[in-house]
DNA sequence: TTCTTATTTCGCAAAAATACGAAATATATT
DNA sequence: AATATATTTCGTATTTTTGCGAAATAAGAA
């Protein structure tokens, strides 16, 4: 049947997207990633929203495994998780890689 | 002031990535982007959800611009929007690419 | 014109995401 | 022990997403 269409290959990958699927979190894995290694709700002073709805975001980054916290009293500090941002990278590189454009017979 | 934290830019990459928020969304750009150029509702019988559904994803892709359909009665048929594509593929790439991993000293 | 096929839109319900302020937590400092 | 700081959790409200089946649409075939 039509069981295993959707793998979990899918499912992952869908995961890590809907993590990046909100502005706030985009800018907090940009910044998390270029800038330096590591931060702390410093976020709350650059961004325009309260701190517990940061709290949120960053909870959602960190369920979906694409970053990490460690404590140092009394702050947190944040930084990407690299095993699953090696995976991340590895699941949107093949996917957007692989581009056959279309032929102009197709679709207009 | 904090006005322009957020650009159009992590809106626009939000935007992509949360159209590929979900394993349906995934399953089908996939499909498009590798197997053949373009496609039609071969998909509905393909995927274990209503056909109604399948078209809600559909339209969640295409306002995302990331697919285009045309239509060839009584089918439609849908593939990559290249132009689009492109530029996801360029801001995913820049988000990616850019990783400087955590020192251990940091987060553990 | 009526029928068939492929697909979408509509109306609805249930679940999840987003956002806030207030209260709770944890840990250093006084 | 009391205070201050950084952050999260809780309770709540609003909006969005997800999903379905039934009805609507569009276009070719009979």
């Amino acid at each position: 049947m039509d069981t295993n269409i959707l793998t979990s290959d899918h499912e992952q990958l869908a995961r890590f997207a809907k993590a990046l699927g909100h502005p706030v979190r985009v800018y907090i894995i940009e910044l998390l990633s270029k800038q330096s290694c590591c931060f702390s709700g410093d976020l709350a002073e650059d961004l325009p929203i309260a701190r517990s709805t940061l709290s949120q975001h960053l909870k959602e980054l960190k369920s979906a495994g694409l970053i990490q916290g460690s404590i140092e009293p009394p702050k947190i500090r944040y930084c990407i998780n690299g095993e699953n941002w090696e995976l991340a990278r590895k699941f949107f590189g093949n996917l957007l890689q692989t581009t056959k454009p279309c032929d102009e017979q197709c679709c207009n």
